[in-house]
Parts: structure tokens; C-alpha cells; sequence
DNA sequence: TGTTTTCTGGAACTTTTGTTGGATTAAGCG
DNA sequence: CGCTTAATCCAACAAAAGTTCCAGAAAACA
């Protein structure tokens, strides 16, 4: 495996042996596109960690819609919270490509934590940062109009989704989009216009670029439209 | 002080001396009614334990309308995130009435957590619950309408704010519980009166009640008002 | 290549939420 | 007790978000 343990913040600072240890706690699977890898609310699905392709973290009301809470790439981890407190998954998770995952049952990561004193302390410090997201997702959704959680998509997902949303062309659809930021496909193409002809935001052929980066944030901070500024 | 310290999920199941050793290295401090105890954004301010009083945790955007995240009675902690990672506080906290608290700072947690294994272990089980809390918040942020929301919170918060809005009256204001579902206080007011008038609370006097339980729980699930049914 | 499917654009309309302002009632206090 | 302050009620309006519907454009694929 060509994988480097130490990017992925629970692995960070363990000595080779206790490495080992955890790779082989851990199993591989394979998951088809468009499959489900398990469903909020079933029992504990384990602790993953994303090997290759791209899975969708998501939750659904009543009426069907669909939120996303995440995108996830390769190296990135997900359902902590289940594996640590043996709890039901708290979300459903979806193979959005072909994809590749290690999954940690929840007794053996209760086993691991108990021999491997440094992949505790990381999973305390793991669990924080992941709890500070949620308070900032939880204030997006409270406070900020749809054109302002879009315009914040736009200027700081365009890491998170790398080649999907980027500085530059959306490959997400106005679909995908609206379950990101947890509405419906229509809005998302009405504030989309919006930006468009507020400028800040251009479009060459089917991509869409930051042509305002000020105007973005000015957006997302305030909730206001910026005053129109001349291009030039 | 005639304090349960296993009532804190943090303190459970550690011996007497490393529980001595806990509260050796916090420092009460008490607070005026309307005190602030700290703000969103500042150095980490460390770890809190009500003692004494009701503390409120809130955000607030850049119109000044406020979030309020919890409301906190004795024997509850808050800040445990930023008090693990050493980041800056993600919100701000005051007392509501005078109150008394013990605080730990960032410091000094992390030196007991790596003495203590229990607090450690502790602690991660206590972060993925907050998770948990937070997911089901977001949640309750993304999809419910606020009747909905404020069913919701005459159900299952009757327990968690115990006496100021209970299986009965509501001893928070209107204002208040709109900082609570966050909205604003007309609106409160006019989902108040639409679950008054669909039957499924009561008013006597000052006070509200719960009329129709069965109705609050399909109105929180389905975010749709219940056929009216006919009151016997 | 033509055909089917998926995605986008956009108008018209409904519902929900937010805002403003004034009238009424209750609570706190000297 | 009267006065002041805080909380509530309610109506009318504005703005944002959600819905419905349909027409075009682009992609996928056979």
C-alpha cells in the first residue's frame, strides 16, 4: 500500500508496530458506484477511512430531500462517532464512484485505542476539529441566505471538492449543489444567476469561474449583495 | 462541596485521587447575572463546569440576531472543544443568572488527561456524544419548518431546560425561544398561537401546556400540522 | 449519427419566514 | 397602589425560499 498513514490525523505519530496493528484490525472493501456502504440509524457500522473514489455523507427527511453533509476523497475518514460510542450510524453513506474503503469495527478500535495511547489522544483531537465544523455548518444553515452559503461554497469548498468545485468550473450539478447546501435544485440555479449577473461569479461555455473574489466573501460575511462595482 | 462528580461524563469511574487531582486544577469562578463568561473567536478560555446558575451558549451573526446553542444548569461542561484542541472559543457564553463555575484551562486538562487514561477515554466518549447532539441540530436547522422546530423543543427539551419550560409552562419568554429555534421572536409567537389554535397546546392563565402529545411528536416528525381531531 | 437521458434556464406562483408598528396585558418596583 | 418596563398579541406587509412546469441544451450511449 503506497498510503501515507501520517496524513490521516488519527494515524499521525504512531510508531511502525502500532501501524501495523491498526492495518490489520482493519478490513478492505470494494464498493460499486452508486452503492450504499451503510445507513443511518442500522448499528455501528465501524470506523472508515476512504482508500480510493469519492463517497457521499448524507442525511434524507421525511419528504425525501437529500442533504450532504459531506464529499469525501481518498484519505479521508468517516463515521467516527459511531465507532467510537458504538451508537447507530448517525448518517447514510453512498459510493458516489467506484470505490475502496478500511473499515474498523467498533471493538476493535475500542481494542486499538486501549493498546495505542497516541491513537486515543489523536481521536480526541480528531473529534474536536470535527465538532467545530458542525457548529460552523450549524451557524451557516441558521444564519446565512442561499447565495450566501453558495458564494461560501464557492470561495472555500473549492479545496474540499478540489477538481469538482474549483477556483474555477463547477462539475457538481445544480442538484448536487442544492443538497450541499441543503435546498432544492431550482434555488441554487436562481441564486447561481444571481451571482452571475451580479458579477461575481463568470461563465465560459458550461464552466463557472470566481470573477470576484472581494465580492464572494463581502457576500458570505454579510449576507448582502455587494454594490455593483464597475468591472473595470 | 457536596458535588456528584460521577454525574459528569467526564469524571465517571475515576479513583478519588486522580478526581482530586481534577479539582486541584480548576479554579472557581462565580458570575453576575449577565456576566459574560467569554467570546467566540478569543484564546481558548479552557473548560467549564457549571456549579451553580444558568449559562447560555450562543452565537451571533453579523445582524446581531443570536443562536442561542444551549442553556446550561448545574453539573453541565461546556468549551470542551476548545479546552482539547487549544483553539480559539467557538462561542460565546454568559451567565444568565449569578452563577458559579469551574474552569480548567487548555493547559492543565491536557496534562491530566495524559496522567488520568480514564479522563481521556472519558472525553472521547463525551465528544462524539456532542457530535451526535450537533448532527441532530444541523439537521433540525436544515429540514424542519419552525412549528416543527418548536414542537420539538416543548417534547424532548421539556427535560433538558427542566423547569423553565416544562411538560407544562413555559417560563422562557418568547424572545427567548426564539434564540433557541433560531428565528426571531413575531414568528415564535405566531407558531405559538398556530399550535394554540390547532389544539395541540393549551394555555391556562400565563402558562402554556401540552394538549396533545401525540400531535406535538407527528408535527416534529413530519413537519406537517395533524388532521384536527376532534378534542375527545 | 440519432435518440434518449440528464442537466440547465427561467417564468409564475405558493408558502414560509422575516419585518414593522401599534395596541394590550402582565410584571416589577418605588 | 400607580407607574414604568417588559412581554405579548395581532395585522399587514416584504422578502426569501420552495414548488410547478416546460422548453432548450448538453451529455451519454447505442
Amino acid at each position: 500500500m503506497g498510503i501515507d498513514w501520517n496524513t490521516i490525523p488519527y494515524f499521525r505519530g504512531l510508531d511502525p508496530c502500532g501501524l501495523k496493528r491498526i492495518q490489520a484490525a482493519g478490513r478492505q472493501h470494494v464498493y460499486q458506484a452508486g452503492a450504499t456502504i451503510f445507513n443511518e440509524g442500522e448499528a455501528c457500522a465501524g470506523f472508515y477511512v476512504v482508500l480510493d473514489g469519492l463517497v457521499r455523507i448524507y442525511r434524507m427527511n421525511a419528504e425525501g430531500r437529500l442533504h450532504t453533509l459531506s464529499l469525501l476523497r481518498p484519505l479521508s475518514t468517516f463515521n467516527e462517532v459511531a465507532a467510537v460510542d458504538g451508537g447507530p450510524n448517525p448518517f447514510n453513506a453512498v459510493a458516489v464512484t467506484n470505490a475502496e474503503a478500511l473499515v474498523i469495527s467498533h471493538d476493535r478500535l475500542l481494542n486499538l485505542m486501549a493498546a495505542e495511547r497516541v491513537l486515543l489522544s489523536n481521536t480526541v483531537q480528531a473529534l474536536a476539529h470535527l465538532n467545530r465544523e458542525y457548529i460552523e455548518r450549524l451557524e451557516d444553515m441558521t444564519f446565512r441566505s442561499i447565495p450566501s452559503r453558495l458564494a461560501k461554497l464557492f470561495l472555500y469548498e473549492s479545496t474540499a471538492y478540489a477538481d469538482q468545485i474549483a477556483e474555477a468550473p463547477t462539475q457538481l450539478t445544480q442538484e448536487e449543489i442544492a443538497a450541499v447546501l441543503g435546498t432544492t435544485r431550482e434555488v441554487v440555479g436562481r441564486a447561481l444567476r444571481g451571482l452571475l449577473n451580479a458579477g461575481l461569479l463568470k461563465k465560459r461555455g458550461r464552466h463557472v469561474y470566481i470573477a470576484d473574489r472581494r465580492g464572494l466573501e463581502w457576500l458570505a460575511e454579510t449576507n448582502t449583495m455587494p454594490e455593483r462595482v464597475p468591472n473595470r
